[in-house]
DNA sequence: CTGTTAGCGCATTCAA
DNA sequence: TTGAATGCGCTAACAG
């Protein structure tokens, strides 16, 4: 039904090989054909047939984007990074949003696949052996991103530290019941909650705190989880006087725990957050800054390279972050 | 260098049309063979190449989704209402974020072709008539949410009603000085902007209020710009005592704004949004609230449906919309 | 400069 | 129940 490049070439009266030329700039074409060509190819809204070519050139031109917490706004704005790049590149991108580890599992091993992809950009998924050595066995340019393995391309922040400089913080404000509300720490996907979850325990060990167990509350990094832990944490009958966060969204829970309580912010307790997304702005939380945007382009723009330049050996690129210092943290009030 | 479905077959020691057969279910196999054939697709990490089927088929199995605005939450939680149902599925996604017209005009016209989609969700923007022609000509299945056009599916608020029903109730609460801070009204993406600017101006006119020009601002539907506007409107030498607007995060830069010139919300400002995205409840915003995730769904589901049944006439669904009242409305201070 | 042909990987006839 | 042959739309190599 569509029109091909047959369709074309009988219309311009010339061969397909000719049509193909003024389609990709392969060859010189006399100026007078290609036009005869052009019109034929608007008249008969043409355009060519992405398999075809595919199968043909052995290339997809396409890469493949997987993301766990599709959802979660630091995700959101990693893959508008990513999006940005792509959509100047000549690039498309197939989308796969995992939620659960059968998804994580049925996608890792179907998708990196030549014919398939071109590229892969795994986010926030440390992958398995097996993966690896599938990706590594299909040869398929990959870059990880807030992920990592020794064997691919790798782009991350360094969790542990971002966490202790943020947990140093609260200590030199004078807190010494510091909770921390995190991803579960054993989730599948990943080991950054362990990591700042060291970053935690570290700061309170340089500072002699004793590691209390009851001030470490896991659950998904969403904001009505955060509540709740939350509100377990400061119904203790000897609460916490400050919460730090795995993710900006649990610490928007807690502030609105707080709020339930009756608890003023910073006053009463201080929240500390992590990726700066935009409502921690607006809620004037100080939380832990990485630059989720540009690591979703760097993303990319180190998979084109690896696409052109399949033997680069594997980069590890440390991502920078801040401390971002706004209103939910003060001195305890006592 | 991947395997193809002649590796499997010479593998197995059978012909390929028997190993077509049983990836695909397609006539009934000998069970001993079967065997045979699987252990060898296992053994060669064997998956078929998309473009061969495709090709092949005449079909592509992804659909392609065009979303403006990627950015904003609101397109975000229509996103995730259209991921839900295609990771079920057995269609892939082909995502285009546009964000300029250029871009627009060229995924427009590019996108909608036999051999690169199964079907198309269009989010957000009302297609030309040029585009619709292009589309029906290629008889490509076709979906637009929050969009309209008389010869394609669609589903979409009453954003006029909606718009009237948040302005009837400011008015209800006592107001007589209400801001809009609107979208751009000739944004080239669509007309809801105009609707809605036409549901605060028949509230108005309703309650005999005049249209004071100088209430109205136009901007992207940002936080930051929506802080801007407030600013305005909120120095005018007679400033409104209610600001309307048209999506949440400008209503949260207008919150944002009250705060920096020390108005007290809602005593001296009542403000209300329009989505009632995550962070509407976290604000305590009240809010026009569309099901945007549901939206998302049932425009794939619809898609789905539509590309089984081509010859479909086109479905015009009405979303409903509720205000959802919050803590940032009351009758004026004075 | 241009037309013709082979082959990319697969599903699907048609024979056997 | 199965193997061999055909064609999907395209690019690239080949021949003119």
């Amino acid at each position: 039904m569509p029109a091909t490049i047959h369709d074309v070439a009988k219309k311009a009266g010339v061969g397909i090989g000719t049509v193909s030329s003024v389609l990709n700039n392969s060859r010189p074409v006399n100026e007078a054909t290609r036009q005869r060509v052009l019109t034929a190819i608007t008249e008969l809204d043409f355009v060519p047939n992405p398999s075809g070519r595919r199968l043909s050139m052995g290339k997809t031109h396409t890469i493949g984007v997987v993301v766990p917490f599709f959802t979660s706004p630091a995700q959101i704005k990693r893959l508008r990074g990513v999006m940005s790049v792509i959509s100047e590149s000549e690039y498309d991108i197939s989308l796969f949003a995992v939620e659960t580890l059968i998804q994580r599992d049925r996608v890792l091993q179907t998708v990196p696949h030549r014919g398939r992809i071109d590229g892969l950009l795994i986010i926030s998924i440390d992958p398995s052996a097996d993966d690896v050595h599938r990706i590594q066995r299909h040869n398929i340019p990959t870059v990880l991103v807030e992920a990592y393995h020794p064997n691919l391309h790798s782009l991350q922040i360094d969790d542990t530290s971002a966490a202790q400089k943020a947990v140093d913080y609260i200590i030199e404000l004078g807190h010494r019941k510091i909770a921390y509300i995190s991803e579960y720490l054993d989730t599948p996907f990943g080991v950054f909650s362990q990591h700042r979850y060291q970053g935690y325990c570290r700061a309170l060990k340089a500072a002699g705190i004793p590691i209390n167990p009851a001030y470490l509350r896991e659950c998904n990094p969403e904001r009505e989880e955060g509540r709740c832990m939350a509100l377990e944490l400061l119904t203790l009958p000897d609460p916490p006087t400050a919460i730090f966060a795995y993710s900006d969204l649990q610490a928007l829970g807690a502030l609105e725990a707080a709020r339930e309580l009756n608890l003023t912010v910073p006053r009463d307790l201080s929240v500390v957050g992590y990726d700066d997304i935009d409502t921690a702005r607006f809620a004037q939380l100080t939380t832990v800054r990485q630059h989720l945007f540009e690591a979703g382009m760097q993303g990319v723009e180190y998979l084109l390279d690896a696409i052109e330049n399949p033997d680069m050996p594997p980069v590890h690129i440390q991502l920078p972050t801040e401390l971002v210092i706004r209103q939910t943290t003060a001195p305890p009030a006592r």
